[in-house]
RNA sequence: GCGGGUGUAGCUCAAUUGGUUAGAGCACUCCCCUGUCACGGGAGAGGCUGCGGGUUCGAGUCCCGUCACUCGCGCCA
C-alpha cells in the first residue's frame, strides 16, 4: 500500500490507508488507546479499540517513535469532532501499527514551546528540538522565503553562481576564520566574510545579475542576533543606477513576503536620508511599527541612504563606513578625487531596514580605478600597499568593467522578522551556543599531532594568567 | 576583554534569617480506567544543589576561585 501524508486523509474517509510518522502524544485508557501521529503534512488522532490486533503493539508505542501505521479513515461521531483542529472532523481506526523506530525517553518536552529550555540541552539534542512545532514552522519559513526570492530573481533573468568558501583574507573588516593549508605549511586561506569581491569580478566577467545564497563567516563575539556563520541573499547587477537596485530588492522582498501572506506596512518603502534617521530616532536603524501592528505581524521596511562615506578612527586615521569598494555620490565624486572635506564624502551605500534590524545592505561600486585608489589613499595606504590589498580589483577594473553595484540581504534577519523571534538561533537550523560551541558535535576540538605536523603547525601551551 | 543574570531530579522551578529527612509540576516505571484529545485516578523510582576551596556546631543558602549557559558593552566594512 503506499503511504497516504496526513493533510489529505480527509480525502479517504471510508478507506483504509497506510501513514508514516511519529508519535506525537499515547493516551492510553485501558481498554482503548489513542494516539496523535504526526507527519511533515500534519496532525491526525488514531484510536485502538479493545478488539483492535494492534492492541499490543500500542501498549508499548512510546512518544516520538517514528512508525507505520495501517487504519480505517473514519468521520468522528459528532460530540468527538474537534472543529479547531487539522483532521479534528475525522479519526484513524487502526488495524496495525509497525514501531519502525522506537524512541527512548525524551530529555525534555518537545510537545511544547522549547524557547524555555536550557540551551546547552537544546543544542544538545537539537534533532529533536527541530520537531517541535515553532522550529519546524520556522525553519520552514526560512525556506519559503529563500524559494520566493529565487524564483523572483530567476524570473528576472539572474545567474545563480557559487563563489569559492576558501579564499583570501580581506585585511579590511571584521576578524576572519583562517583555515591552514597543508600545500603551503605557515599558510592560510580564510573563509569568506561575504562574495563581495568575487561577485564584483562576475560583473567584470560579463554575466550582469548575479545572485547567490551565500554563507558569509566572521569571527567575531556573539549576540541574540548575530552568530559566526549567516546567510545572505547576494545580489550584484549591472549597468544599473542606485534607485534601479532600491527598486529590484525592494519588489524582490515585497513579491516574497506578500506571497507568504504577511502585509507590509508602507509602500513603497519609506527613504530617510542618514542624517534623517540620526536626527529622527538617533539611529540608522529603527522600528516604525506601531504597538498594533506590532500584534498584527506588520512588516515595517524602510531604507536608509546617503551614509558619510568616512569615519574617524581613535588614532586619527580615515576609515569606510560600510564599504570601500563603493562609489560616492555622483556629486561628490570630484571631492574624493581631490581627497578634499573628506568628513562630508557621502557613499551611495543604502541599507534596508525592518522591525528596528538592519536586514541588508549594498551600494554602487567604484567601477573605475582611479576612484578606488582615491578611497585607498584616502585611508592613508601607500601605492604598494593598495596594489597588495586590492591590485587585482584594480586590474580587473581596466578590462571594461561594466557600472555595477548590489545588495546582500541577511537572510536569518529577515525571517526573524517574519517570525517575530528575537534570536538568531530560533531560525537556524544547527546554531552554536553564544561561546561558539557547534550543536550536536562538540567542535571546535583538537587536531592529532599527525595532522598538526602535516600542516606545520606547532600548538604552544595556553598561557597561564598570574 | 568588561559588566549583568543564571546554574538544585531527565525538563521547568521551589526551598523563610544559615537549621532537622532538599520539595512540586511535567516526563519515566507499575496498577486501574471504552471517547480521550496536555485524558483521568492510584502507587513508585529518581539528587555529588555545576566544580574546587573557605567561614561555621551546622552551607543549596555566606565568602573566594573556577567552569558552563545567557543578555548587554567593546568588537562586528
Amino acid at each position: 500500500m503506499n503511504r497516504t501524508f496526513i493533510k489529505d486523509l480527509a480525502e479517504h474517509v471510508g478507506e483504509s490507508v497506510l501513514i508514516k510518522g511519529w508519535v506525537s502524544v499515547r493516551r492510553d485508557q485501558g481498554k482503548m488507546v489513542f494516539f496523535d501521529f504526526r507527519d511533515m503534512t500534519g496532525e491526525v488522532q488514531g484510536l485502538v479499540t479493545p478488539k483492535s490486533a494492534a492492541m499490543e503493539v500500542a501498549k508499548q508505542t512510546d512518544r516520538e517513535s517514528a512508525v507505520a501505521v495501517t487504519a480505517t479513515v473514519q468521520a468522528r461521531p459528532e460530540k468527538n469532532a474537534q472543529a479547531d483542529k487539522m483532521n479534528g472532523g475525522i479519526e484513524l481506526l487502526i488495524e496495525a501499527i509497525e514501531i519502525v523506530s522506537p524512541s527512548g525517553v525524551l530529555p525534555f518536552e518537545i510537545s511544547e514551546d522549547t524557547s524555555g529550555i536550557n540551551e546547552e540541552v537544546r543544542l544538545a539534542y537539537r534533532y529533536l528540538d527541530l520537531r517541535s512545532e515553532r522550529m519546524q514552522r520556522n525553519i520552514r519559513l526560512r525556506s519559503q522565503l529563500v524559494q520566493k526570492c529565487r524564483e523572483y530573481l530567476f524570473a528576472q533573468h539572474f545567474t545563480e553562481i557559487e563563489t569559492p568558501l576558501l579564499t583570501e583574507s580581506t585585511p579590511e573588516g571584521s576578524r576572519d576564520f583562517v583555515v591552514p593549508s597543508r600545500l603551503h605549511p605557515g599558510k592560510f586561506y580564510a573563509l569568506p566574510q561575504s562574495p563581495q569581491q568575487y561577485k564584483q569580478l562576475l560583473m567584470v566577467g560579463g554575466f550582469e545579475r548575479y545572485f547567490q545564497i551565500a554563507r558569509a563567516v566572521r569571527d567575531e563575539d556573539l549576540r541574540a542576533d548575530r552568530g559566526f556563520e549567516h546567510t545572505q541573499v547576494d545580489i550584484e547587477m549591472s549597468f544599473v543606477t542606485q534607485e534601479d537596485i532600491m527598486h529590484t530588492v525592494e519588489e524582490m522582498v515585497t513579491t516574497a513576503v506578500e506571497a507568504m501572506g504577511f502585509t507590509i506596512k508602507e509602500k513603497p518603502f519609506p527613504r530617510f536620508t542618514y542624517a534623517e534617521a540620526m536626527e529622527k530616532f538617533g539611529a540608522d536603524k529603527f522600528d516604525l511599527r506601531t504597538p498594533e501592528d506590532k500584534e498584527k505581524g506588520i512588516l515595517a521596511y524602510a531604507w536608509v541612504h546617503r551614509f558619510p562615506f568616512f569615519e574617524k578612527t581613535s588614532d586619527g586615521a580615515w576609515t569606510f563606513t560600510h564599504n570601500p569598494f563603493s562609489m560616492p555620490i555622483p556629486e561628490h565624486i570630484e571631492q574624493l578625487l581631490a581627497k578634499k572635506d573628506v568628513g562630508e564624502i557621502l557613499t551611495t551605500q543604502y541599507d534596508l531596514v525592518c522591525n528596528g534590524y538592519e536586514a541588508g545592505g549594498g551600494s554602487i561600486r567604484a567601477h573605475k580605478p582611479e576612484i578606488l585608489k582615491a578611497v585607498y589613499e584616502i585611508m592613508g595606504y601607500s601605492e604598494e600597499g593598495t596594489q597588495e590589498r586590492i591590485g587585482h580589483m584594480l586590474t580587473a577594473f581596466g578590462f571594461g568593467a561594466p557600472p555595477h553595484g548590489g545588495i546582500a540581504l541577511g537572510v536569518e534577519r529577515l525571517v526573524m522578522n517574519l517570525t517575530g523571534e528575537s534570536h538568531l538561533r530560533e531560525v537556524q537550523a544547527f546554531p552554536m551556543t553564544r561561546g561558539g560551541q557547534t550543536s550536536v558535535m562538540k567542535a571546535p576540538k583538537p587536531l592529532t599531532h599527525e595532522q598538526l605536523d602535516e600542516l606545520g603547525i606547532q600548538i604552544k601551551p595556553p598561557k597561564k594568567h598570574e
